[in-house]
DNA sequence: GGGTGCATGTAATGGGTTACATGATTCT
DNA sequence: AGAATCATGTAACCCATTACATGCACCC
């Protein structure tokens, strides 16, 4: 009794992203950007199989708009089972994430096999990532408050935003407080060095 | 004059691990695990196959040791030009992660399909695990500082090990005010749906 | 004429985990 | 007796991105 063709979590994006309105797979692409964009993505390679298997299992409904000079758009609205899918779905617990992986720490692990220098910048570039994302967010959230006062599912977005927000301030903390650590090893790496060649020396 | 066999960075990880000591593909996964398992997994379907390119690429040198009684192992270390390819691979730029997927983040930028509580539970049980990363955290610190306290690589693995506390203790703020948002919320919406409901009544 | 936007879809490729196959030894 | 540890490796599978194929319309 396994369910198959499960297919992760693409295809209860693509059944919230509905909730907001009927749309097309094109459309979707271009709405998870705008909309969720900071935390999750898709490409056309996931959206429109999935399509394909919700309409398959009744949880999506297809028309298709025929439009002269313009290509054909399949627009896809929730029916209600798949109303009911995604309700189940969002009271599902959350898989615990294993362990992103994470470049910038690997790096920094092994830090010692190269200059200061190398390990600086790569924390510099990361807390420039990290203080653009933050202009994003509170650009995002400005438009957010302008444009979309009055919908009730404002507070969500902004929550969402929040993580993103905390998430990047703690990395620019983190990032501050490294390139202290990495100075003062330098000094205090340049003196031992200086002992040891001393201490060798005697 | 594109590199094929590139493989992705588990390769250099592997690079990085032999720099600790010779080892095996089975000591690898283990030492991975112990050391750099809060930002990092290897599994042996990418190890073996790895360590075999490395070996044919001169970058690493295989020994093999026979035991009675116990499976040969495959020993291997560093050579001068798996050193280099080390160095070369650290002063490489980050590559920035695209938009790593968040669960939770998906399931609440929903939540308003769902009740009150169910969000509450995603986000505590977010919160508990983040408490419980702290936890482990300080625990790894506290025996690295016993046990490697003179190891010249202790600075940079206690970089990494801050990193995952700043981001926890960003994530548990994130969690406790967003509980509060919460429940906010559905104060405001328990009067707001009353006021609806009176409003259509009359 | 060429880029961009609209619009749908498939195939190839990549990077990764899990399951499987094998088999002795040691601990409980 | 049965589980855990040691040890290596391959095959199947999953999920996701990228490239490709197609083609019209509009703008510069």
């Amino acid at each position: 009794m396994k369910k198959k063709f499960d297919g992760g979590s693409t295809p209860n994006t693509l059944l919230g992203l509905l909730t907001l309105c009927p749309m097309s797979g094109y459309d979707m692409r271009a709405m998870i950007d705008r909309s969720i964009g900071h935390f999750w993505s898709e490409s056309y390679g996931q959206i429109y199989p999935s399509l394909k298997r919700l309409a398959a299992e009744g949880l999506v409904e297809k028309k298709t708009e025929r439009k002269q000079g313009r290509p054909d758009r399949n627009v896809f609205s929730l029916t209600p089972a798949g109303r009911q899918r995604l309700s189940e779905w969002l009271s599902t617990p959350v898989k615990e994430v294993e362990t992103p992986r994470n470049e910038l720490l690997l790096r920094l692990f092994f830090g010692q096999h190269v200059s200061a220098d190398v390990n600086r910048q790569h924390v510099t570039a990361f807390i420039a990532a990290n203080e653009g994302a933050l202009k994003h967010y509170s650009a995002v959230e400005k438009q957010l408050r302008r444009e979309e006062a009055n919908d009730p599912q404002l507070p969500y977005w902004l929550m969402t935003l929040s993580f993103g927000r905390h998430r990047s301030e703690a990395f620019v903390r983190w990032g501050r407080e490294t390139l202290r650590k990495l100075d003062e090893l330098e000094r205090s790496r340049g003196r031992g060095s200086k002992a040891a060649q001393k201490a060798k020396s005697e």
